[in-house]
DNA sequence: TATTGTTATACTCTATAACTATA
DNA sequence: TATAGTTATAGAGTATAACAATA
C-alpha cells in the first residue's frame, strides 16, 4: 500500500492533477486549439482572434465592431487589433455607420470572404476528425455537458 | 427563411462559431480556468504554473524538476522559472541529486505544504460546484470524451 | 454622462535557442 | 554526444485604464 486511501465520504488532501477536471480541460482545450492553429495560424498567417473575426463577419454580415466582440467572446481591444490587422491585408473594410457615427461597420472584401472559403471547409474536416469517434449520444452530451459547465463557471466566478 | 440550409449530406460554407467544438471548448476552458485561477492566483498569489508545481509535489513527493514538468504538462522553463518563485516565497527546497548531479530534487518546505493544504480543498470544491448539476453518466461521459479528444487532438497535431 | 472604438502600458505566456554542468 | 536545468530574447495575449469622438 503506497497510498492513503481517503475514507468514504472524506474530502481528500490532495488532488491528483490527472483526475482534477479543470486541469484536464485547460490541457485539452490547449491541444485542440493547436491542432486548429495549424490551419489558420501556420497556413493562413491568421491570429486566433483574426479568424474568429473572419468567422464573425463570414455568419454574421456586415456587423459593427462591439457585434463582433460579442459573437466572438474576445474584448474590445483585441477586436481593435484584430480588425486593424485584417484590415492593412485587406480582408475587410472599415466604413462608419451612417445611423451611428461612433460605430465601424465591418464587411469582407472579396480577398477576406476568398480566405475564409478556404479556411472554413478544412476547419470544419478538422472539427469532424477530432469528433468521428465518438457517438451520436456522446456528442450529444458532449454538447450538453459544456453549456451545463460553462452557466456554472460564469456563476461560479460572480461568486467570487 | 434567412438563411440558406445546405443540403443534406453537403458542407456548409460558413461555420457557426457558437456551434463549432474547438471554439466552445476553448471559451469553456477559459471560463473554468478564471474561476479557478480566482482561488489560487487572487486569493494566494500564484500562477497557474506555480500552482501545478505545487499540487505535483503534494501528489508525488520529492521529484526532480523534469517529472514535474510532465506531471503537470508544463515544459522546462515554464518549470524553471514557476520553482525559482516558490523557492523565493519559501515554498519549497531545490536539493542535488546525488545521484545524478544534474538533477535538481524538489521538496515541499512546511509553509509549501500548508499553502497547498489550504488551496487543495477549496480547488475541490469548486471542481464539485461545477460538476454538481451533471449526472454521474454524464461524468463518466465527460471522462472518457476528454480522452477520446485529447488523443485525437495529438493525433491531428502529428499529422499537421 | 454614457458608449464606441483606439491607444498606451505593463504583465504574463509561449517558443526558440543558446548556454552550463554534468553524464 | 546527450541530458537537466538556467537564462535570454522576442512574440503574442491579456488587463487596466486613459483617451477621442459621438451620442
Amino acid at each position: 500500500m503506497t497510498k492513503a486511501v481517503p475514507k468514504r465520504g472524506a474530502a481528500p488532501r490532495t488532488l491528483e492533477l490527472q483526475r482534477f477536471m479543470p486541469y484536464r480541460l485547460a490541457v485539452l482545450a490547449e491541444e485542440v486549439s493547436r491542432s486548429l492553429a495549424q490551419l489558420y495560424a501556420d497556413r493562413f498567417d491568421l491570429t486566433r482572434q483574426e479568424w474568429r473575426v473572419l468567422a464573425g463577419l463570414a455568419d454574421m454580415g456586415e456587423i459593427p465592431a462591439t457585434d463582433v466582440a460579442e459573437y466572438a467572446t474576445l474584448d474590445k481591444m483585441s477586436v481593435s487589433r484584430a480588425v486593424a490587422s485584417l484590415e492593412e491585408k485587406g480582408h475587410l473594410t472599415r466604413e462608419e455607420d451612417p445611423g451611428d457615427r461612433r460605430n465601424k461597420i465591418l464587411r469582407m472584401t472579396p480577398s477576406g470572404a476568398a480566405l475564409y472559403a478556404k479556411i472554413a471547409p478544412l476547419a470544419l474536416a478538422r472539427e469532424e476528425y477530432l469528433l468521428e469517434p465518438l457517438s451520436p449520444a456522446d456528442r450529444a452530451a458532449f454538447e450538453r455537458i459544456m453549456s451545463t459547465l460553462l452557466a456554472r463557471a460564469r456563476n461560479l466566478q460572480r461568486r467570487g
